[in-house]
Parts: C-alpha cells; sequence; structure tokens
RNA sequence: GGGCGGUUAGCUCAGGUGGUUAGAGUACAUGCUUGACAUGCAUGGGGUCACUGGUUCAAGUCCAGUACCGCCCA
C-alpha cells in the first residue's frame, strides 16, 4: 500500500466524514436490548446564540465519552437537536429584518423579508414573523451541523430534531396537557417578574443579578392629624405614588407611638396605615420601609399578608400607568397637586421618571429630609435583558414546584453526578427556590400554550372555561386553529372562544429533550426501553435551567429521573479567566483553528480539559495537538513499515517470544487497564494523558529504537517475529485508544493496516477498545526490571552522548555496568537490543551495589568526536 | 452575607487511599541533519506546592483559619 507522504488533515476530514456518512456508522439499532445499548442525551445548542470555541469544547467531551463506549460494544443513541424557539431567535429576527411583530396585523402571503434594511423597524403579522424565524434557523442550524461534522461529532444524524418542530411542539404540548391534568400546571394572575423590554414575564431561573449604581433617598412621610414626620429611605422614589403602607419593626422604640396611625405620602398626600411588623430592618436605612406595588419581593408579601390595596404605577412597557388622584383607590389628602405631580412623570420611562421626581423632591420644601446617599445595589435582571425586573401582575401559567423541593432533591440525588461537586449546585439551587415555575411567555416564536377558553355571552374571556385540544389535534396552534365544536367565525365573539396567545419558556421543551428522543409520545414502548437514558452531558450553568426542569419533568410525568449520570463541562475562559462571551467581545471562532489545525488536533485541545474544570484559552494546546498528530502518522507509518512484508497471520501474541517484547507489553497492560478505568468514569482527560504519554514515550522514544535494529534482520529470525508481532499488537492497540480524541488520523492509520483484521471491524471506530485477554496469551516476563533496567542503560548512554555533544548514533567503544545479580539477569534479555540501539561496540558486567538507582553506568565514548 | 470550586515551574495543567530528590507539555538554553518524524531527538536550568497554624515518624495531599480569583445563591 502506498502511504500518503505529509500529514494533511484536511484531506483526511473529508475522506472519513463522507464515509462515516456512506456506511451508517453512527447509526443506533433499534432491534439491540437496552443492556447493549448507550443512551445518551445531547443538549441542544440554541442555534441563534453566538458560536465560540466554548460550544466546540463541551460538545467534543460527549463524543469522547461516546466513541469509546461505542468501541466497548455498545449500541449507541447518540441524537442531536437545536433549541432554536425563544428570544435569541426573535432578536436576531428583528435585527436582521429590521421588523417587529404586531399580533394583530394580518398575515401578508406576499411579504418577503430584506436583511439590512435602514429606517424604522417595518411592522409585521405574528404568523409572518415565525415565517422569518423559521428561515433564520433553518441557516444556522445548517451552520451548527456543519461544524459538528467537521468536528467528527459522531451524532445519529436519523435522530435529529429540532425544538421548534412538529414533533417537539406535540411533545411539549402534550406534557402541559397532562400535567393541567394532573394539577401540576395552573394558571393564576399575581405579581411576576416581568421585562419591560422583551415585555414578558420571566422564570426564577432566568434571573441575574447585577450591580448598579443607586442612592437612598431619604424622604419625610407626614403623620396624618399629629404634627412631626417620619423620615423614609428608598432606593425607588418613582414607586411613591403607588405607596400602601409604611412598616417599622414592631421593638423599635423611635416608632412604636406612630403604629396605627396613617402616614402622608410627601408630595401625592395619600394616607397610608403605619404598621408595625419583625421582616421591617431596623437597621436598614431609617427603619421605617415603604411598601409599594411592587417593588420587590417583600413588598409582594406584604401586600398579600395585610390584604394591602394594589397601585400598579409601573406598566407592562415599563413607563408610568396614568392614574387619577382622588379616585377610588387612589386616595389623596391633596388630589390636585398629587395629580399635578404626578402628570409630571405619567408616561416616561421609569429610570427618567426617577429623576424627574427627585428633581421635583428638591424644588419643593419640606421633602428632602437630608442628602441622598449613594450605594452600590444589587438588582434583579433577566439573564437576556438590560433593565431590571419588574414585579407586574399578569395572568400565567405556573408548573408546581415548590410543594416538592424535597423530592427533587431525592430524585438528584440518585444520579450520579460528575463531578460530584456538581450536585451541590443542583441541591442549592432547589433549596433557593421561592417560587413556582411560571412556564407562560409573551412571545411569539414558541411552542404555543394550546389551551383555548370559551367567551361569555357578555363577551368576557372565561379563563375557567377551558377547551384542551385532543391529543390528535397535536401539535396546535390555538391563534391559528379552532377548538373542536368551534368555527373559525367564533374567534373572539360572544359565545364563542379565544385562543391562549401566549407561548411556552424555551425550557418547558428542552426540558423534556429525553422524552423527545425516546419518542415518548408516539412510541411508549420504545421510550421505556431508552429512559432513564445513561448520561447527560452538559455545562453547569445550566444545572438550574436544563438539567433541573428535565429532572422536574422526568419525576412529574414518570416518577422517574431522566438520566443515571450528569456529566459536566467546565468553561472555557479568556486568557484573563472572564467567561468568553459575545458581550464581553472576548470570545474566539472555532472555523480558523480548524482551519489552522485540523479537527483531531482541536479535538485533543478539548480533550486536555478535566471534566467540570473551567480552563484558560490556550492556543499552545491546538499545536501540541497537531504535534500528537504528526508523530502519530509518522511513527505508525515507519511502524507499520517495518512489518508490512510479514503476513498479520504470523504476527500474533503467541510469536512475542522475546523478553523485551514481554517486558514492554508488561507496561502497557496497566495502561490500558488505567486507561478504561477513566474512561468508565468519563474521565476521557485522564485516559488520553496516559494513552499520549506512553505513545511518545514509551513506545515511539524508547521500544521503537529498541526493536528497530531486529526489524532490519535479513532473515525472518525469531527476534525479528517477535519485534514486528510486538509492534503491530501495541500500535494497533494506541491506535485504538487515541481513537476517540482523533477519529480522523486514527480512522487512516486503521485503513493502512488493521481493517481487515479477523478479530477486528474495518472502522477503527467499531472495532473492540483493548482488553487485557488480547494479550492474554503473551507470557509475562520472566524477571521484572529488564524493561526498567534496558531504560536506565539508555538514559545513562544517551546524557553522556548529549554532554558529549555527540550524535545518538556515535559508536560507544564501552560501557561498564554494575547492579544486583537480579538486576543484571533481567538485563540480559534486553543486552542486544540496548547495544544495537546505542551502537555500543563493549559492554562489560560487574557485580556492586549501585550508588543510586537501579545500576550504576559507565560509559567511555571515543575521544573527540572528530576522530570517532 | 451564605455556599461551591480554585491557588503547584514564566505559561497551561497533572499529582488514587499521606511515604525517597513534586511531574508533564510548553517556553527557555545547549547539542544532535539518528535506518519514521527538525512539526523531530537528546540533555539541562527553572518550584517557599498562596499564606498561617495543627494532626503525624512523615503533609502538595488530612484538619482549622487567612488572603486572593472565579462561579452559584441571597
Amino acid at each position: 500500500m502506498d502511504l500518503p507522504k505529509k500529514y494533511d488533515a484536511h484531506q483526511l476530514e473529508d475522506k472519513w466524514s463522507n464515509h462515516w456518512v456512506e456506511s451508517g456508522s453512527n447509526a443506533w439499532n433499534p432491534e439491540c436490548s437496552r443492556e447493549e445499548s448507550f443512551v445518551v442525551d445531547t443538549p441542544p445548542p440554541t442555534v441563534s446564540g453566538s458560536l465560540h470555541v466554548g460550544h466546540i469544547f463541551s460538545y467534543s467531551h460527549q463524543d469522547f465519552i461516546v466513541r469509546f463506549q461505542r468501541m466497548r460494544g455498545k449500541n449507541i443513541f447518540f441524537p442531536i437537536g437545536w433549541d432554536d424557539n425563544g428570544l435569541p431567535t426573535e432578536r436576531r429576527v428583528q435585527n436582521l429584518y429590521n421588523v417587529r411583530c404586531e399580533p394583530h396585523l394580518h398575515y401578508d402571503p406576499h411579504f418577503k423579508g430584506e436583511r439590512g434594511k435602514k429606517g424604522a423597524p417595518q411592522a409585521i403579522s405574528r404568523n409572518n414573523f415565525i415565517e422569518l424565524c423559521h428561515e433564520v434557523t433553518k441557516e444556522d442550524e445548517e451552520v451548527f451541523r456543519r461544524l459538528w461534522t467537521r468536528l467528527g461529532m459522531s451524532y445519529d444524524w436519523d435522530l435529529e430534531y429540532a425544538t421548534i418542530d412538529d414533533h417537539c411542539r406535540r411533545t411539549s404540548q402534550y406534557s402541559f396537557i397532562e400535567l393541567i391534568k394532573q394539577g401540576e400546571i395552573y394558571q393564576d394572575e399575581r405579581p411576576v417578574m416581568w421585562d419591560v423590554d422583551f415585555q414578558t414575564a420571566i422564570a426564577q431561573a432566568e434571573v441575574a443579578d447585577k450591580e448598579r449604581d443607586s442612592a437612598f433617598h431619604y424622604l419625610r412621610f407626614g403623620i396624618e392629624a399629629a404634627d412631626g414626620y417620619v423620615v423614609i429611605a428608598t432606593t425607588r422614589p418613582e414607586l411613591l405614588p403607588a405607596c400602601v403602607a409604611v412598616l417599622v419593626h414592631p421593638e423599635d422604640e423611635r416608632y412604636k407611638h406612630l403604629v396605627g396611625k396613617n402616614a402622608l405620602t410627601p408630595l401625592f398626600q395619600a394616607p397610608v396605615p403605619i404598621m408595625a411588623d419583625p421582616k421591617a430592618d431596623p437597621e436598614k436605612g431609617t427603619g421605617v420601609v415603604m411598601v409599594c406595588t411592587f417593588g420587590d419581593q417583600t413588598d409582594v408579601e406584604w401586600w398579600q399578608a395585610y390584604d394591602l390595596p394594589t397601585r400598579q404605577v409601573v406598566g407592562k412597557d415599563g413607563r408610568l400607568l396614568p392614574v387619577t388622584f382622588g379616585e377610588t383607590g387612589w386616595e389623596s389628602r391633596d388630589a390636585a397637586q398629587a395629580n399635578q405631580v404626578y402628570g409630571e412623570i405619567q408616561g416616561l420611562p421609569v429610570p427618567k421618571a426617577r429623576k424627574r421626581l427627585v428633581e421635583i423632591f428638591e424644588e419643593t420644601g419640606g421633602v428632602i429630609d437630608r442628602p441622598s446617599q449613594q450605594m452600590t445595589q444589587t438588582v434583579r435582571v433577566f439573564e437576556k435583558g438590560d433593565h431590571p425586573l419588574e414585579l407586574i401582575p399578569a395572568r400565567q401559567w405556573f408548573a408546581k414546584i415548590m410543594d416538592k423541593k424535597e423530592t427533587l432533591l431525592g430524585q438528584g440525588r440518585k444520579i450520579a453526578w460528575h463531578p460530584p461537586h456538581m450536585q451541590l449546585r443542583y441541591e442549592h439551587w432547589v433549596e433557593g427556590l421561592n417560587q413556582d415555575w411560571c412556564m407562560s411567555r409573551q412571545r411569539f416564536f414558541g411552542v404555543p400554550i394550546p389551551v383555548w377558553y370559551r367567551i361569555g355571552e357578555d363577551g368576557r374571556v372565561d379563563y375557567n372555561a377551558r377547551i384542551l385540544p385532543t391529543p390528535e389535534q397535536l401539535p396546535v396552534d390555538p391563534l391559528d386553529q379552532a377548538p373542536v365544536g368551534f368555527t373559525e367565525e367564533q374567534r373572539d365573539q360572544p359565545n364563542g372562544f379565544t385562543g391562549d396567545p401566549d407561548v411556552m419558556d424555551t425550557w418547558a421543551t428542552s426540558s423534556l429533550s429525553p422524552q423527545i428522543c425516546t419518542n415518548w409520545v408516539n412510541d411508549a414502548e420504545q421510550h421505556k426501553k431508552l429512559f432513564p437514558m445513561d448520561i447527560r452531558p452538559q455545562s453547569h450553568e445550566i444545572i438550574r435551567t436544563w438539567a433541573f426542569y428535565a429532572i422536574v419533568k422526568a419525576y412529574t410525568h414518570e416518577k422517574e429521573i431522566p438520566w443515571k449520570n450528569v456529566v459536566i463541562s467546565g468553561w472555557i475562559l479568556d486568557p484573563e479567566r472572564k467567561k468568553m462571551s459575545k458581550s464581553h467581545g472576548n470570545v474566539v471562532t472555532p472555523e480558523p483553528l480548524i482551519e489552522q489545525f485540523g479537527a483531531d488536533s482541536v479535538r485533543y485541545w478539548a480533550a486536555r480539559a478535566r471534566l467540570g474544570v473551567d480552563t484558560a484559552y490556550d492556543e499552545q494546546v491546538f499545536r501540541v495537538g497537531k504535534r500528537l498528530c504528526t508523530k502519530l502518522f509518522n511513527a505508525s507509518k515507519f511502524a507499520l513499515g517495518r512489518f508490512a512484508e510479514l503476513d498479520p497471520a504470523q504476527l500474533t501474541p503467541d510469536q512475542v517470544t522475546a523478553e523485551i517484547d514481554r517486558a514492554v507489553i508488561a507496561e502497557l497492560r496497566p495502561l490500558v487497564e488505567r486507561a478504561t478505568e477513566a474512561f468508565e468514569r468519563f474521565d476521557y482527560a485522564q485516559a488520553l494523558g496516559l494513552t499520549e504519554d506512553f505513545f511518545w514515550r514509551t513506545f515511539c522514544d524508547n521500544y521503537l529504537e529498541l526493536a528497530k535494529p531486529r526489524t532490519y534482520d535479513e532473515d525472518l529470525t525469531e527476534g525479528r517475529l517477535s519485534a514486528a508481532a510486538t509492534l503491530r499488537l501495541m500500535h494497533r492497540a494506541l491506535t485504538r485508544m487515541l481513537a476517540p480524541f482523533l477519529p480522523f488520523l486514527t480512522e487512516e492509520v486503521w485503513s493502512w493496516a488493521y481493517a481487515n483484521d479477523k478479530d477486528m471491524n474495518a472502522s477503527v471506530h467499531l472495532s473492540p477498545w483493548p482488553s487485557l485477554e488480547e494479550f492474554a496469551a503473551i507470557p509475562e516476563p520472566a524477571a521484572t526490571d529488564t524493561y526498567t533496567s534496558a531504560l536506565a542503560v539508555i538514559d545513562a548512554v544517551r546524557k553522556a552522548k548529549a554532554d558529549a555533544s555527540l550524535s545518538m548514533k556515535a559508536p560507544v567503544p564501552r560501557v561498564a555496568i554494575a547492579g544486583s545479580p537480579q538486576t543484571l539477569g533481567a538485563f540480559e534479555a534486553a543486552r542486544d537490543d540496548v547495544c544495537r540501539m546505542l551502537h555500543i561496540e563493549r559492554l562489560e558486567v560487574a557485580e556492586g551495589e549501585p550508588e543510586e538507582g537501579l545500576l550504576d553506568v559507565e560509559t567511555s565514548l571515543a575521544q573527540s568526536p572528530a576522530e570517532g
């Protein structure tokens, strides 16, 4: 066989990725039993998100594990999906096409999106908008598909899914309806965390804390029917018109006498009760707190506890709503002044309203008690948004989770987490839950909430009169389809129906990836067979979302865990150890790296990082990967060349007769054991490290050099046969052990020599992972120190040559070694090979006590290199 | 404020159940065109294992605390 002259990564990538697709080597076989299968639940990446090296980092980790399991003979279930519904896609579409979704508009069948359009955003209908979203996700998916293929990810592409496709919508809606029927999902109108930019409710899991510059403003509240005032410190003065009560601590002597009286809000002159509550912190601010509709979660609690009135001033768009003081619910002792002041801030966005109101405070005497105090404050922000969240009452769907914290902790403990401390992250999240999962989103591109409502005779929606679709109707869009028994003409009419306008939280769908992949709704038998899955690989920032919600769903539907193992990848950090993200502007895009170093080298880089450990981005590592590839390429060509003329049928374990060959096989055994053990623990990095080190040091630098002279014997001596058999067996094992990491190159090398072996497969990736049984026919060496004593002499002579600035092939007239009889006996088996390798002309052996190490080695070199 | 993880050579990282002189790669220095590989080979210099205590015959490793970095949650 003519082997390629130089290592060309890209040529191999094209060749083999096409070949794998054609041969179907990654296909899952539905006929195999569960015990023979390895079932993987892969994270569907957000396709519209920015793609950077962090993605290929953690996705490669899955593939290392999967490829190992495949070689262990497992029937691999390895699907891939795309998470394309939700805000990121909508935002991308808005920016790309400069459009805005207006749900009240009618669908325009002739509308065509145009990219990069200037001017004011064009308003388009919901369905036109959704069409554009589909268009964009199609393209984005293609980018990912190409990247994963280039990287050699061994997905079964027949199992591909997208969270917006029919199957996922159907599964997600099916789950939703089932949970409504079980009472696990309910609808309620209550204050929810609301993003004023996207104008949607969000869930606790999507909240991020951000530090902001803020200030305490000290305001004087009057006391009704009394002299004096109390001072309240607040960071949200714009909520003053929404004030409904004032609280002090019951034990606070300063204010005890005021409890039961009314305070009067400054400027608005609204009488509000002064009450005592132990949650009012005497240490915070002045010890007096104003309760508003709604400043924070505690306001909501007080509002509920004391049945306080609601004075909503912040609207869903984040601007101050029109209100009239003096009307019922908006009592004021001076409505004219209140309305005049409020008129100044009505309609303004919250930050501007705050600024303006503070100006009015300053202009008006007797309001400000003392200068405001600058501070930094932690505010809650939607993780994908910019402005602080508001608490706004709205009708939403919720999944019950607060009632099953203990149960969910128990479910988490049934799962093995890798590394184990990641389970704590899950536990802490569950323990810290403070509200049910808000599942509905006021968005457009997502899985619709599959519910209609009856409309009464009076034209009002009766939210208690729900109409649910039948399973056969799914997936359904209640805004486009009428429920059974109704016609489209009855939509939004008295005695008719209306569709729920909302979509689900994207996690409501992706939390079902185990059910989606195993075909829970359509094929109960297959689902039963694959569920729970074996592993869930993912990174740690989505423990609270993807992992958590999946555990919730698996429990509520089947009282089961979704997978037996969760395998957590770390992050790639930038060299300053900051998280890589588009907003930080520190992302590295993967394509140029694959161009420059090749896919195998990029995979090598990913494989070097241990599970769960955040790793600084270091481009050096790609170069190291490339060097390993080049080394494997060259060493393979050479090693194979050493036995190419021999019939592989001759190179069997029983031909390994030389002691030194048996000794090196004895070195290989623990490697196989340890690497296998590491891989079984999902510690691919350890497996790679051990294998790489052995391949380079033991195999290339030492054994290959040691055995080389024998392989050049002209006759087919026993020694030559033994060396050839050892080389072949060892190289065949090492190639397989590197295959999960370097799938392209190892497949190429495999095709040169081993594809036709009877006990192997044509593809290295379907060949068995090396085992000790493979070498069982090779006896252990008679002495334990044959290899190590050879190494001691090799090291010493090499050092002597290096110190003398001699070439490694320079002849050595004399070497004298001294050691124990046992060591010398062990060395005897390596003597010929060592002498031939190092060009030692005379080797003298003497018994003695070595000063250090196994042997004393004295090397006599030629007087000068010139004469030598 | 609570929790989790980290701190080992200039850099990136390994270091099962404590046990000779703490490792690898890279970078650096020197030499070597070795019967495959100069994208290589050989040799070498380079460490107060963050710090302070403690347990122990023995601590990078176990315990307590401190500092700094990162993350998660208030």
